[in-house]
RNA sequence: GCGCUGGUAGCUCAAUUGGAUAGAGCAACAGACUACGGAUCUGUAGGUUAGAGGUUCGAGUCCUCUCCGGCGCGCCA
């Protein structure tokens, strides 16, 4: 008998089994319902010693008193009520402070068994997501600043993955233009080979080289040109011979792709490019003209959107050049439309750089005016650009943040520059850790210098401009991937030593009565709420901090049992130790779930 | 010119989307009982949130103006 598929019930965040009698006891003493006061906890400001904060502004507006009397008022009713918390009223604040036992037994019987699934919502049963990343150019480089889209598009499908969404990843590459009649016409010249390129130690890069040959050999030569020009119009046209060529440039181009895909752990669900969506604009094209959509303005045709009731687009979108040549607003509405029919999408993500919002803003209007369906399911995910610092910029500049640029003006490779933050990994941990034999160090050099550039991207607000040092990204300490990675390996080197003891004893939360214990198990309550601000606001960075406090709550907790040998984890007390443990547990799987969902690698030692 | 966007500690960034004495990391300084991994931790110092008005119990956050950046504005994507 067929089930009807059940979307999994969301699980109430983690805080909740915190707040929740907190705000029953509050709510029967203020006469309202206990998710009017739930809703209003929050963490306190730094500097306030407690775990959460009640602000008492709305509830006492609304009883017509001042706030701190509230709050002193409601401090009392929590002390008579025997909850076990303590509730200080500071100003129009109520500060809550929980007993650390009391915290682990509500949260990490959950979070020990299972970590990373304890710290998914679920939220997302049922929907689907297409996400539209990376979008690189066939015969050109990945270049260094490709890493934006592609890491967070990468972390945006894990977390919405992690969310219970079925997730559809796009790379809808550029794989059409005039550049490919250039391509062919200096190739057939040349009398090039399908082996000459595959024997190439860079694929792209010998395509890059073809086609440098060939625009300087036309820059002379008016036949070249011309040649140019009509192998492009024969690819237009479906020409057998040029699209055999076009389909060998495109695969060789995959080929170097895939490899740098390998390297950061990005994979692909779709790979349709332009070039698959050449003859599928007719019937949009079509439908806008018969809505009336569209006008004529200096030959090329254009939606007047302004004209249309949308006034705030000063200028229309352009949809067919003058010589009927399609642009790529056309590409876009024709794809979603295509992505609507095989997936019927929930929601639509385009991770592209801000520099195109005013595109998106044209097309997804245009999506309204021919009432898609979809069309307010569309995001654009826009994203800052990439600055490299340069110390020599030459020409009497001063160093500073510029577009990721080498001294000779070449654009940096995003190959080069991984390969470089693994060269630069490999020797610290050579020199850190020189018990790690060649394999193992290789695997954990590439994680974590490969982490350490995509951490330095993700770990602030997508829409900044982000800024990248080798020096800086690749620190151990500090706000970077290989600090998180490091508490990662310490929590794993503590497990691997307990299970060499092999103690017997069984763990229990309620023995976890330090203070520095309770701060992590917060951290990770709060790690948990911010998995899902992450999905909401399509922000990787909302977790990456999140990872970073976990982090450090860590850090303190571990560093503890240095001076204080009762503070350690494996300590004389075997029950004690096991109990302990249960943290350890649910502490390094939230963080190797953490960093995966980031995109990076969670070694076990470094 | 029009539009979008940004300006927070010396540097790089946070700030629960209108809430407390604006918090971290780095750099600086001072510390931690040979460390369950010290690649760590604890502390000190560092601020007129670019500037000026306004909105209200309350503004880094909202509205207006000014100053200084970045980006975009028809046949590229």
């Amino acid at each position: 008998m067929d089930l009807p598929v059940q979307p999994r019930s969301s699980r109430p965040p983690m805080l909740d089994l915190l707040t929740a009698p907190v705000a029953a006891c509050l709510a029967a003493h203020l006469g309202c319902p206990p998710d009017q006061v739930a809703r209003l906890f929050a963490p306190p400001k730094g500097g306030v010693a407690a775990d959460l904060a009640l602000p008492c502004f709305q509830l006492a507006k609304e009883r017509k008193v001042a706030p701190p009397a509230l709050a002193a008022e409601l401090a009392g009713v929590l002390a008579a009520s025997g909850l076990g918390v303590a509730a200080a009223a500071t100003g129009p604040f109520l500060n809550l402070t929980f007993q650390p036992a009391a915290v682990a037994a509500l949260l990490l019987p959950a979070l020990a068994a299972d970590p990373a699934r304890a710290l998914r919502s679920g939220a997302g049963a049922g929907r689907t997501l297409c996400i539209d990343f990376s979008s690189p150019n066939i015969a050109k480089h990945l270049a260094f600043h490709h890493i934006r889209s592609t890491m967070i598009g990468n972390s945006l499908s894990r977390l919405y993955a992690a969310a219970g969404w079925k997730v559809v990843r796009i790379n809808f590459l550029g794989d059409w233009g005039t550049a490919f009649g250039r391509l062919i016409s200096g190739w057939t010249r040349e009398g090039l080979t399908l082996a000459q390129l595959e024997a190439a130690e860079d694929r792209v890069t010998f395509l890059n080289e073809l086609y440098v040959r060939s625009s300087q050999a036309a820059k002379g030569d008016p036949a070249l040109e011309d040649d140019a020009r009509r192998w492009s119009k024969k690819l237009e046209d479906g020409d057998a011979q040029a699209r055999e060529l076009w389909q060998i440039f495109k695969d060789a181009s995959l080929k170097e792709f895939e490899r740098v895909y390998g390297l950061l752990g990005v994979g692909f669900d779709s790979w349709k490019g332009e070039a698959y969506y050449e003859d599928k604009m007719a019937p949009v094209l079509a439908e806008l003209e018969a809505k009336g959509l569209t006008s004529i303005d200096q030959g090329a045709t254009v939606v007047d959107l302004a004209a249309h009731g949308l006034k705030d687009f000063k200028k229309p979108m352009l949809l067919r050049r003058a010589d009927g040549g399609t642009l790529y607003a056309t590409r876009d509405l024709a794809a979603a439309d295509d992505r609507w029919n095989e997936h019927h999408f929930d929601r639509a993500l385009y991770v592209v750089d801000l520099g195109q919002s005013l595109h998106f803003k044209e097309w997804f209007a245009s999506a309204r005016l021919l009432a898609r369906p979809y069309a307010e399911r569309l995001r654009h995910v826009g994203f800052g650009v990439l600055l490299v610092w340069n110390d020599e910029p030459g020409e009497g500049l001063e160093p500073g943040w510029a577009k990721g640029r080498t001294r000779k003006g070449k654009v940096m490779l995003l190959r080069e520059v991984l390969e470089e933050a693994v060269e630069r990994a490999r020797a610290i941990i050579a020199e850190k850790n020189p018990g790690l034999d060649g394999a193992e160090r290789e695997r954990i050099a590439a994680q974590v210098g490969i982490g350490a550039v995509v951490f330095n991207d993700l770990k602030n607000g997508r829409t900044n401009d982000v800024k990248f040092r080798f020096e800086e990204a690749l620190r151990f300490d500090g706000e970077t991937g290989p600090y998180l990675q490091y508490a990662h390996a310490r929590l794993c080197s503590i497990e691997r030593k307990a299970a060499e003891a092999a103690a017997g004893a069984a763990g229990d939360p309620a023995r976890l009565a330090r203070e520095d214990e309770k701060q992590v198990l917060l951290a990770l309550a709060r790690l948990q709420s911010q998995l899902e601000r992450a999905v909401e606001a399509d922000e990787p960075s909302v977790v990456a901090q999140a990872l970073l406090a976990l982090a450090s709550a860590v850090s303190a907790w571990l560093t503890a049992g240095n001076a204080d040998q009762e503070a350690r984890v494996l300590c004389a007390d075997a029950g004690l130790s096991a109990s302990r443990l249960l943290l350890v547990r649910a502490a390094r799987g939230a963080l190797g779930e953490g960093l995966r969902l980031l995109g990076l690698g969670a070694p076990e030692r470094m």
